[in-house]
DNA sequence: CCTTGACCTTCCTGTAACTAGAACCCCTAT
DNA sequence: ATAGGGGTTCTAGTTACAGGAAGGTCAAGG
């Protein structure tokens, strides 16, 4: 299979496949001998490994780890599992952010009557008028 | 005042003061005959107003927008609650994503024992076995 | 007067994870 | 032969700065 198919089936672009590549994510695949990239069917199914991974939040860095762990048969699932509550701590703590700017942004578009008069208490709020 | 007591009363460095001028989010302070920036109150509100819209997760792109609206004393107060309005949309949508992906990940992790022995439903799953 | 240290200046590079685009080559079908 | 739709490499742009180098400035102390 050449990098367009790939895509095609996997979902990762053309582009972003060269980058893996660039980056070491993933081993450079074989070539026609015009150049082209010929993929075999593992180089895809870690491809779907790399793109369910990314969908999930997982930084390309902690693709990199969990790929690695997937392809040590040895690893004691601990690490990885360790890998996921990291992610699902940052993930809490996220939620956690934006629910805080949320309710905030929420008061102060509620307290402005939104139409064509200047007088605006979100940007006062901002000024730091309310102080 | 120079960048660093105005850094350090705002709380934005002044790596991101110098930056921000260097963008035209705020204007060129006068200098000193050495060359010092030289700071106004009226720059320090600005600099406030700027640091409380980023922590509210507002791009800088918006921040500009949203400065702009408050310097123009005959703007629509619509307008600006349309922007806020905006950014919580945005806020939604994400914490809709994040609380999906928790979801799985949740589900993921407890099904995972996370000892030392090597199988491991997480990798299996991100790995397509599960379809 | 000179030095020391903290501050300031500009400029360059790096970050994350790609995307866009240029310039060019290859392959297949008509 | 040519047209189209692949593919190739390379460079630059994105966001919002941080880090660091090389060098000028300022106030205090010996």
């Amino acid at each position: 299979m050449n990098i367009g198919e790939v895509a095609a089936e996997t979902g990762v672009t053309a582009k972003s496949i060269r980058y893996y590549e660039s980056i070491n994510l993933i081993p450079a695949p074989a070539r026609t001998e015009s150049g082209y990239r010929q993929y075999s069917d593992r180089d895809v199914q870690i491809l779907h490994f790399i793109k369910r991974a990314r969908g999930l939040g997982f930084s390309v860095a902690e693709v990199a780890e969990l790929l690695s762990l997937y392809q040590d048969r040895d690893r004691a699932s601990a690490e990885v599992k360790g890998i996921v509550e990291a992610r699902l701590a940052e993930i809490d703590q996220k939620i956690s952010e934006l629910e805080s700017i949320r309710a905030t942004l929420r008061t102060l578009a509620n307290r402005c009557h939104g139409d064509d008069r200047p007088d605006c208490p979100i940007l006062d709020d901002l000024a730091g008028l309310t102080n």
